[in-house]
DNA sequence: AAAATAAAATACATTTTTATCTTTTATTAG
DNA sequence: CTAATAAAAGATAAAAATGTATTTTATTTT
């Protein structure tokens, strides 16, 4: 469903998120460990999400990636789109060069629902709230295995 | 979401089974022409797929592939794990080594939901209904552009 | 100002996916 | 039996995704 970098980008951001309201900043070793990815990959994903404004970080000693006023309202739709694109949420399901309901594929209809659903919930919840979820110990960033 | 195996193997699939009933053969060259796929490498997936019981084939003059009766009730779910596994319809969306209720990510509970409503159509759709779909002009298998 | 720190940028390596080409094998038509 | 045909198998290649290592730049602490 989602690339690797893009499940990587997304626990590490909801990570980031669960600390941030603390105030501190998080270096990128330390992310990795609580989230179980590789390391100098994921950097390259959170730069690219500095960049485009999703989350932001500093250099230097005590440096380290965070969020701030800015970033408050972002949705995962914004975070899943900022690293894999939105082919996902307009493209047809067989690969079809367009997807349209006057020239449709055998499963548009079906898949077409599918695929709003699935928008529907990136597009509702919030980092925030996904964040209070993992620190409230409802959910976590890593299997226990 | 699907990859482009499985894309071109669904729509070559589609195809044979449209054509399939007025019990003629079809050549890897035809299928392409008709669902606009690279020749040789939806070659290999037919292939595959042959080995796999879920199409027949036949080589030399008049050879090509088509649909026997072992074959008459195979869901499109059957294809779509023939060719890209089952890692969708039980792996996590973000990608923990184990998806659990137990020890559930922060999005869980509504991506199970889209991921299971996923299963259910591939599950449902029979491949000679998607192909009745195509051959009554319902719906296509190449984009007009 | 110098040393230490951590992200940013760059370069490189590996693996997987996608795609093409060539040779071999089985089948049929003549 | 021979030639033609078409899938099967095998070899290669290009592109994209994933992963690692090194150098550079900005910032802070001492
Ligand atoms: S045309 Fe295939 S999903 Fe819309
Ligand atoms: S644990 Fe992530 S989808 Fe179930």
């Amino acid at each position: 469903m989602f690339s690797k970098a893009c499940e990587y980008g997304i626990r590490a951001v909801i990570y980031i998120w669960s600390q941030s309201k603390k105030g501190n900043k998080l270096g990128v070793k330390d992310i990795c460990k609580e989230i179980d990815a590789p390391e100098y990959f994921t950097a390259k994903i959170l730069q690219a999400l500095a960049r485009q404004d999703i989350v932001s970080s500093t250099k230097g000693p005590n440096g380290g990636f965070y969020i701030d006023k800015e970033q408050e309202n972002i949705h995962l739709m914004d975070l899943v789109v900022a690293i894999d694109g939105d082919k996902l949420f307009y493209g047809c399901g067989l690969g079809l060069k367009q997807c349209s309901a006057a020239n449709p594929c055998p499963i548009h209809h079906e898949y077409k629902e599918i695929r709003e659903g699935l928008a529907r919930l990136l597009k509702t919840k919030t980092l925030r709230e996904l964040a209070e979820e993992v620190s409230s110990g409802k959910a976590t960033l890593h299997s226990i295995i």
